[in-house]
DNA sequence: TGGATTGTTCAAATTGAATTGAACAATCCG
DNA sequence: CGGATTGTTCAATTCAATTTGAACAATCCA
């Protein structure tokens, strides 16, 4: 299926690593690591689905960093697997999921919200402690960024929805 | 103003030192770095602005971290210099933005839309590249597949407006 | 002027996150 | 079974981004 690997010939045809580029950029914005640009941008831009060793040929990253990057990947909805030809294939192949609906839904999921619940968590903490500072004024002050800290949560909450909304065409 | 430096003793209050966890928390999140969640969560929650020595002495951080940690949230709008007191103070306080809206506007300004804007530009030299391709079939794909990436941009594009609309209350 | 105070810059050190690589599962099939 | 193929795990390494720290500006005022 591909080229047996030399030294480290060149694998990748100048569009494809543009496209890489582009996608290894895109994720570093969402914190993401560049392995999962790589692997997304390569699959986006590839017209048959690939598998774990095509990933580790072309990109010239180890086993390691293909599978884990598979699995993040998966877990944000963003790569499913090929079941496209019927035949009975050991290797699994994988391919893009494209609709942006999902990508932003998926990382939505999986890297937003958690952050969001954990930090309103802490915030409810926050106020019991504040509740025990003696100085009122003080206390108010407190009580007072706490209330607009929580406001912010509740802004983040209600605009995921609608954002999904709107990405979903 | 402050009490000068020992060791290392605790500077903060186990109230300030929470808020700060929550803000260094927030910001990693949006893929800056900790300082910067460090110094914004601190002036967040201290009643009296603070200046460069303050932010020093108290989150134990060097100057030049203090220095650059303002300067990039000067930049995002997410703090300001307190004039405070009409005397003639040679020092500068800082205070923190703290509507939503501004913080908001500040991060797509400097972050976001800068991103968007230079992946549009390779994207658009990527479609040049792609008319070059021979085989009309590969070129119709590549073709699909970089239009898709365009409309994802102009969603991005569209959606900053509506989000910036929907945090301003 | 000079020295004290405040803040900036940037090369070098540090640190934390991503990647590697080798050992280990799991599955297949002759 | 046994060995070949495919994929996972995780400690050790690597690497990039941040932080440091020391030298350098800039401003003040005695």
């Amino acid at each position: 299926m591909n080229l047996p690997p030399d030294g480290s010939p060149e694998i990748l045809d100048p569009l494809e690593r543009q496209v890489v580029a582009v996608f290894v950029d895109g994720v570093r914005v969402l914190g993401l690591p560049r392995s999962i640009g790589e692997i997304y941008g390569l699959l986006f831009i590839s017209r048959a689905p690939l598998s774990l060793d095509d990933l580790v040929y072309r990109l010239n990253i180890s086993k390691g960093s293909a599978s884990q990057g598979l699995r993040m990947l998966k877990s944000l909805g963003a790569v499913r697997e090929a079941n496209g030809n019927g035949s009975a294939e050991r290797r699994t192949y994988y391919e893009p999921a494209v609709e942006l609906k999902r990508l932003v839904g998926g990382f939505i999921r999986e890297q937003v919200r958690p952050h969001l619940e954990s930090g309103k968590t802490k915030i409810n903490r926050l106020a019991e402690t504040a509740k025990d500072v003696e100085d009122p004024e003080h206390r108010k002050f407190l009580n007072d960024r706490l209330e607009r800290l929580d406001q912010w949560m509740r802004s983040g909450g209600r605009v995921l929805p609608i954002l999904q909304k709107i990405l979903g065409q």
